[in-house]
DNA sequence: CACAGGATCGTT
DNA sequence: ACGATCCTGTGT
């Protein structure tokens, strides 16, 4: 039995958060899932983030408390998942966009369809497909033992970075945003020909200025 | 109450 | 390049 990951773990910038999930594990019953390809979202200050009208009913579940699901419906069809950070001052969290299988393959190839290889969970509607998720997972603690949880995995040597997919309705600046990170030793990846080695968030103060 | 618009996926 | 499919935010 696996201690979840703690609390303090997703109370800090959202994208340092983004980095640090890749390669740890969600684990829903007998399926557990590396992470390998996730993107991070922010409001204020980002256009691209659904928070993005403010704070409505379904946006309420980004503004904290951190550590919680986000799950909703995308074209009314596939359900994304993402792990809510910060405090209640902002309205941010991570896309998990791409994970690699650990445990419960056999399930997840039947819910998805019978499909295998590094494509089987490439990709955020996959991923929900996967876990069987649906927006009444939204507000769902990821560091209580139960349901759905988020443990402690193996890192990735190797971080690859690029800009987010799908949001070319954002400002310019925004899209811009080098927020997509992926594990550089994972075939799980999406858009892998747009990512290049990221660079370290290091003397900086913070990752997040970092620009196109 | 009506309407337009998606943080996608799989097929053509 | 396109259609599926439905929740959400906005406007009347």
């Amino acid at each position: 039995m696996t201690t979840p990951l703690p609390l303090s773990f997703y109370d800090r910038d959202v994208v340092d958060v983004a980095r640090a999930l890749l390669g740890q594990v969600l684990r829903r019953g007998s399926i557990a899932l590396r992470i390998t390809e996730v993107e991070a979202y922010a409001w204020p200050g980002d256009t691209a983030c659904h928070a993005r009208a403010g704070r409505t009913p379904r946006t309420e579940a980004l503004f904290g408390p951190p550590g919680r699901a986000y799950v909703y419906l995308c074209y009314g069809l596939h359900h994304m998942l993402n792990v809510v950070t910060g405090g209640e001052h902002e309205a941010a969290a991570v896309l998990i966009r791409a994970c690699e299988p650990i445990a419960g393959l056999s399930l997840v190839r039947r819910r998805r369809g019978g499909q295998q290889g590094p494509g089987l969970l490439a990709g955020p509607g996959k991923v929900g497909e996967a876990l069987a998720l649906d927006i009444s997972w939204t507000h769902h603690p990821l560091h209580e033992p139960g349901g759905l949880t988020l443990e402690p995995g193996t890192p990735p040597s190797r971080v690859l970075a690029g800009t987010r997919i799908g949001i070319e309705f954002a400002a310019p600046r925004d899209r811009a945003r080098r927020w997509r990170f992926a594990a550089a030793d994972s075939r799980a990846v999406t858009h892998r020909a747009h990512l290049r080695p990221s660079v370290r968030p290091g003397a900086r103060a913070s990752g997040r200025d970092e620009l196109c």
